[in-house]
DNA sequence: CGGTACATGTAAAAGGTTACATGATTTC
DNA sequence: GAAATCATGTAACCTTTTACATGTACCG
């Protein structure tokens, strides 16, 4: 068994989550709220089930209009979800632009790194507005304080480093 | 010109910064302190050097022992990285396996909600305890600053939610 | 009957990881 | 002369993105 496959728990969470549910539900799911901790496409997902249901950790449940496929989590599923939750060491994400970006700062001019600063600023102000605008409850509550503090923490920064900057 | 390419400067970046260097060195500085914003391995690297220097933004400079390739950044690789930097909006992390996990914090019960965010917490706090330990200089100052707001923002979610669950 | 949302897929390319492979130089 | 480090690479595989492709049902 592999290290990653994030995808497939984050499947197998949802279905777990919200209940049995077809491929496009799903879809709309990650583009509604678990977007802001795993991001996938519908052309990542339409593959992935297929293939879980392959390993037996999802059951087509129903078929209804439009060729629309009811996927249900089956114990199988369900165990391969409490072992990673149980067993799982999380690795911090590994790759970030904007940490980059700031990495990279003293290769800019003076004006050029205010003006950088201010786009990673103005990323995680949207960031934390978006968070602040999700109803409790469409968003896993933990996970969304989560989010709210590490947005708060990245404009924090920003605001320090831009005043570092200015008054230098 | 693709949207990504984030190794491509992240190597432009650090010819700049540290002066023409072998694959192994660029390797080795990965690993020591680019690694806490931008990863990659000796196997991403060496190929991708090959392509930068036949898109001309970088030269063979010298060739040492054992192989060794000293590699340099032109003129048309020096405006690459001012335009990324200059231009370039950057996106924040989409998936991350911590925030997964805290998504799911409701799936497993009251003792394992505990472990997990035990574990996550272990996690910032080893990346906090690196990243003090980390010279200055060794690592981009702004860099580094984000990364210590970041891990400080991670641990307090880590202790707020450990304080919510055990005291409910 | 036209537009929007529903619903599922495939294929090619890019990005990234792991395993394999080779050989030179230095240090003890 | 054995071990560690230097130094570069390839191949297979997995993950993710982008582009292409198709057809159904509902709403006005």
């Amino acid at each position: 068994m592999l290290a990653a496959m994030s995808l497939r728990i984050a499947l197998l969470g949802l279905l777990t989550t919200v209940g049995p549910a077809s491929g496009y539900d799903l879809a709309k799911t990650f583009d509604g709220s678990l977007n802001y901790v795993w991001q996938a496409g519908h052309t990542q997902i339409y593959p992935e089930l297929v293939k879980m249901h392959a390993d037996g950790l999802v059951t087509v449940e129903a078929e209804g209009a439009r060729g629309r496929k009811i996927y249900a989590i089956t114990p199988e599923g369900e165990r391969e979800l409490r072992t990673w939750m149980e067993e799982h060491d999380p690795v911090l994400p590994g790759r970030s632009e904007i940490a980059l970006q700031a990495f990279l700062l003293h290769l800019v001019d003076h004006d050029q790194a205010i003006a950088v600063v201010e786009r990673i600023r103005a990323r995680y102000r949207a960031q934390l507005e978006r968070l602040k605008a999700l109803r409790p409850g469409e968003f896993g509550r933990h996970a969304h304080a989560l989010g709210l503090t590490l947005a708060r923490a990245g404009l924090q920064w920003a605001d320090t480093t831009l005043a570092d900057l200015r008054g230098d």
